[in-house]
DNA sequence: CTGAAAGCGCTAACAG
DNA sequence: CTGTTAGCGCTTTCAG
């Protein structure tokens, strides 16, 4: 490997003033600057990062912990920091945390020992366990879609985007409205969805909560289940359904397919987080759509500008606005 | 941050010792490693990698380059990645490359100076550009799912996906075959397909290649503009469709039910890489699958090894099993 | 069993 | 404008 001081003796030079050259300091003659140039490219050097990490104190590396690297929500996510990242000369180390709180406490620590400077993460759950206390540590944190009150956060309303759903039903004339997800949904979605429906004096039957876990990779398989026996003990008890994410509508339209019921003619579905197979999927699937882009550019914004003023101790808890996309399967007035 | 000389000194003892304990040596008396324990755990020290890695010149990280990650087929792939880098002690660092060669390139670059211990490089095209020259770097590159001379490779056999799809469908009784996808096919999918065919003496009708590029994000787009372009110019003249890729069968899909064709009742589709949204669409795409689990297994299992074997020459090209997944799309049976 | 010393590749005062 | 020096946090001989 081509180090500093190659290029040093074949210029006949210090380390310092090829230091100086890599790193654009103005102080150098330009025919040294020349020389030493020249040098660099013909061995193909490349500066040690790892080296400069040591002693700069920033290795340019941000952290990010996802519950599932594959699940189309956080795979967009993780595309977007990486590209938001890389504008601003950071690269990111992508750890899968499967959901489990064991795990993402393990990848925080790892990463705090790979000197990150810093870690976004997608917490599976509403704490960070032991870390809430563990805030001594001067590398800064940013949650993002769920607010730990210990950490900067970024994410949408969920209550203003179950309110979304609940309009758009009303105003399409639906009358019976139900909800399928976990229960009780701490994100506050069905709190939004309800307290929107009361407006109008309108409440969710028992029976049309379809509780239902979503984690994993099998959330639509689960949603399934659970509709298809929901639709054999009730029947078809609302028109209206609301779900907690696009994944688990997907199952749900499977359900009420494989039961004879049309969407939307029989039924409305809207979903949640507007993954991209939302456009793809028959029918076209409406869905509660997060601002991606604008999350990850506050987060990595957050992230940089805590860099900066470590001692600040304000945690911003920033939420943007969800946005209503009206697809094929809530696109029908009832009369 | 706590280092090992804070340890050190709050232990009365030497750096060295410091080190053998954390790096679990044998040769340090029982009293001591329990009272530096206790102290790493009191401080919660954690060894600085950075240090480490420009000592070791072992990074014990992974970069991986991929076109698009919040495609779902890479976006499995890089998961499965990180789980299996991380079993073996590695963390990753993703890059997307948007499918753009210039930045394949630059991202190798800034990879080499982190000084990672190797990388996957899900290559856009068929060839890394002047990399393929610049192998006097001691850094492993595996490139996956594409072969490329010079590197180790790791892959499915497109051939024989293609021929794959021809066999089931000649099964199912079809007699008019097409495919969709870019053209000419350089990665073999359409080549297997033609010779399958060509054993029962069968050929393509030259309006049954649909051709479409399928880059970027808007592959479906493009093929629903595509295959609608096809049936408004000649109708429906075949009853089996290849297409290139899942995102693709699904542009595909939606034209034909727009035009008012029933999928699998007037013609059946198979796509490729069977991505998770296969069994989740209406109706479930079948599809020819890419063992991804077993490919990113091996190709860790090359980089690591490689490692350890710097200037053995002789690329390895592992091809494995593609393997038809039938699905609704083309479950019909043709009298 | 343990400490001292050297050094990984680079940067940043400090002289000159 | 440029070289010398010290040091980032850690590991690893080498003595003892």
């Amino acid at each position: 490997m081509t180090t500093m001081k190659d290029i040093a003796e074949k210029a006949g030079v210090s380390r310092s003033t090829v230091s100086r050259v890599i790193n654009g300091h103005d102080s150098v003659k330009e025919e040294k600057r020349q020389r030493i140039l020249k040098i660099v490219k013909e061995l193909n050097f490349k500066p040690n990062k790892v080296a400069q990490s040591l002693v700069s104190n920033q290795s340019y590396l941000i952290g990010v912990i996802a519950p599932n690297i594959s699940n189309p929500f956080y795979s967009e996510i993780i595309e977007a920091l990486e590209i938001e990242a890389n504008n601003k000369g950071y690269n990111i180390i992508v750890c899968n945390s499967a959901g489990d709180i064991k795990k993402e406490e393990n990848y925080i620590d790892i990463l705090f020992g790979r000197q990150v400077d810093g870690i976004v993460i997608i917490p599976s759950k509403f704490k960070l366990s032991h870390y809430e206390e563990l805030k001594d540590n001067d590398i800064p944190v940013v949650t993002l879609t769920k607010d730990i009150n210990k950490f900067d956060s970024v994410l949408i309303s969920h209550q203003k985007g179950g309110a979304l759903a609940a309009k758009h039903f009303m105003e399409m004339g639906h009358q019976q409205f139900a909800f399928i997800g976990p229960h009780p949904d701490l994100e506050g979605k069905l709190k939004g969805y309800e307290k929107e429906l009361e407006k109008k004096n309108i409440s969710i039957d028992k029976k049309n909560y379809i509780e239902c876990n979503f984690s994993g990779r099998s959330a639509s398989q689960k949603v399934y289940n659970a509709v298809s026996k929901y639709l054999n003990d009730y029947g078809l008890k609302a028109t209206a359904y609301f779900v907690g994410n696009d994944l688990g509508a997907f199952g749900a339209i499977h359900a009420f397919y494989d039961a004879g019921y049309k969407i939307p003619d029989d039924l409305s579905i809207v979903g949640f987080d507007n993954t991209f197979f939302a456009s793809e999927s028959r029918p076209t699937l409406s869905s509660i759509a997060q601002p991606i882009d604008k999350m990850v550019k506050v987060t990595i914004d957050i992230l940089l500008r805590r860099l900066k003023d470590k001692d600040n101790l304000n945690f911003e808890h920033k939420f943007l606005e969800p946005e209503l996309i009206v697809r094929e399967s809530s696109d029908y007035k009832i009369k």
